[in-house]
DNA sequence: CGAATTTGACCGGCGC
DNA sequence: GCGCCGGTCAAATTCG
């Protein structure tokens, strides 16, 4: 575990809509493609600590389109392709990975980022998520596809009431007509009984990790089980669909790997784990056993955080006062290295805090101002 | 032998 | 309506 953990660097991460438009998703997909000709083009990231991704980045699902990409550099920051003030998905989102990465978390008055999301259930009505204009609105939103997980103890479903009894009666009722239809047409074979489909896919919150590593399939403490592989169009790799093991737990992950830099591997975290992580890597506990963020969290990490880093968020994350959540949230996926038993300088000696602080970045942040 | 993976078919949404 | 495409299913196959 801990040896394929550190074989995993991740330099960035993006929160995807659950409900994007064909137009948005391929957008993003093309500038998340775009932003590995950005990203740590001198690290080599072979063997990081389990608690180095101090590369995190994240990344709001929609991206202001027009902002131009930054220009290459070495800086994980310096990669990121779009404006984070141009908003984006809002909704509390996954987190699993850092259980892998044993990331610590810090969220202010929150004793953990699962504290955090409890006390600040963020969800998306699916229109909101596909106007996703940058507002001022608060980042708690109502009603969600997150409530439409009918086992998501943990998450924040109880503000959705109205449309989980609506789906619970959608899905009766679809359970009887599948019921009748496959009397009709068991006897066919291969996928001609319809099944439970006939019922609108609800997407769940997703969330998408790059990775630099060249396993595809990470070991982020959860058992999976992969489902489905497809081509990926304009890409020699193909895609895989994982679908976690655990009984009653809907999560999903796909996995794919760059076609513009090979080692490069995207994974999409799909759904919150109803369940703690079966596998509790050394030091991981808490939300972090949780993949989506709102799950089964139940620990808390609060440890000091560099100024200079919380600096940096701030720049990075909260350009506008609308992205509370954001502002709030992703910085702390910057923090991994607060749990790092040695010193920022050690991780720099491996190169992996580099150009932590990029100097465009304070440019940048002088010209905005 | 059970679990996991592979893989081609199928489903459903969406754009034209 | 049709075709494309992402996502899923499930039988067949492989693996441990």
């Amino acid at each position: 575990m801990d040896e394929m953990r550190q074989n995993h660097n991740i330099f960035s991460m993006m929160r995807i809509s659950s409900v994007e438009k064909r137009e948005e998703k391929r957008e993003l997909e093309r500038i998340t493609l775009k932003t590995e000709n950005f990203v740590m083009a001198n690290s080599t990231f072979i063997t990081p600590p389990p608690t180095t991704p101090s590369d995190f980045v994240h990344m709001p699902n929609v991206f202001s389109l027009s902002a131009p990409p930054p220009p290459p550099t070495s800086s994980i920051f310096d990669m990121m392709p779009c404006d984070i003030s141009a908003g984006g998905d809002q909704k509390a989102g996954s987190l699993g990975f850092m259980d892998l990465l044993e990331i610590n978390q810090d969220f202010g008055a929150s004793a953990s980022l699962f504290d955090w999301f409890n006390q600040n259930p963020i969800v998306v009505s699916p229109q909101q998520q596909q106007s996703f204009v940058p507002s001022t609105a608060s980042p708690v939103l109502e009603t969600s596809e997150v409530l439409n997980n009918p086992a998501t103890p943990n998450s924040s479903a109880s503000i959705s009431s109205s449309s989980n009894e609506v789906g619970e009666d959608a899905l009766q009722q679809v359970k009887a007509e599948d019921q009748e239809e496959e009397q009709d047409q068991d006897k066919n074979k291969k996928r001609l009984k319809p099944k439970k489909r006939s019922q609108k896919r609800l997407r769940e919150p997703r969330f998408a990790f790059m990775t630099k590593s060249e396993v595809d399939h990470l070991d982020d403490g959860y058992r999976w089980r992969k489902y489905g592989q497809k081509a990926v169009k304009n890409s020699p790799y193909p895609r895989s669909y994982y679908r976690c093991t655990s009984a009653g737990c809907g999560v999903k992950k796909r996995v794919e790997r760059s076609s513009d830099d090979p080692s490069i591997v995207v994974t999409t975290y799909e759904g919150q784990h109803i369940h703690p992580s079966p596998v509790t890597p050394r030091g991981s506990i808490g939300f972090l056993a949780d993949s989506s963020g709102f799950g089964a969290a139940t620990s808390s990490f609060v440890i000091p955080q560099p100024h200079e880093y919380q600096q940096q968020h701030a720049y990075l994350y909260s350009p506008s006062p609308s992205l509370s959540f954001t502002s709030r949230f992703s910085p702390s996926f910057l923090h991994q290295e607060k749990r790092l038993e040695s010193p920022p300088s050690l991780l720099r000696d491996h190169g992996l805090l580099q150009d932590i602080v990029p100097s465009q970045m304070i440019r940048k942040e002088a010209e905005e101002e």
